[in-house]
DNA sequence: CTCATGATTGTTAGA
DNA sequence: TCTAACAATCATGAG
């Protein structure tokens, strides 16, 4: 059943991919997070990754989760739950989420490339959206408001 | 108060 | 080809 051409090396390459993936931890001991010590520029239009089939299944999944457990704390735990059930799943039934996340890649792409576009005239042209003084109403609502009872600090008293 | 972490798998882009 | 990082989520820890 089912004769395989010439592509148990790719299966094999995929096995041992995976292993590296194993070792991966995201948490290892830096923390590549929050670099702004020079160079470090968050671009809005930056297109975030699109949700893999996983993701999609897990933001169904997270909501159940939260009704059966209202008490869990902490994304690990449906995480964990979430991974457990998806290796479950068969292949059918992930098929309506893989379906979803392939409609996102389409998508995604999309939007890369309005947004390697635009990075290509911001060298060039700069411009385009630098006008938007105006409309910047900050209301700060009640600052001096901040007036705190007297009751209050004269409370602190060590 | 604010920032970062933890845990899951899949996908994507870079070297 | 292969590697490494990142995508969402939210409570909790540390400073």
């Amino acid at each position: 059943m089912k004769p395989v051409k010439g592509k148990a090396a790719v299966n094999k390459v995929s096995k041992d991919a995976l292993k590296t993936v194993n070792d991966r931890k995201v948490g290892k001991s830096s923390k590549p997070t929050s670099k702004k010590v020079g160079a470090a520029k968050k671009d809005p239009n930056k297109p975030k990754r699109p949700p893999s089939a996983f993701f999609v299944f897990l933001e169904e999944f997270r909501k159940t989760f939260k009704e059966k457990h209202p008490n869990v704390k902490g994304v690990a735990a449906v995480g964990k739950a979430g991974g457990e059930k998806w290796k479950s799943m068969s292949k059918s039934e992930k098929a309506p989420y893989e379906a979803k996340a392939a409609k996102k890649k389409t998508e995604y792409e999309k939007v890369m490339t309005a947004y390697n576009k635009k990075q290509a005239s911001r060298t060039d042209d700069a411009d385009e959206e630098s006008e938007k003084s105006k409309s910047e109403v900050h209301d700060d609502e009640e600052e001096s408001g901040e007036v705190i009872p007297s009751s209050s600090i004269a409370y602190v008293v060590s």
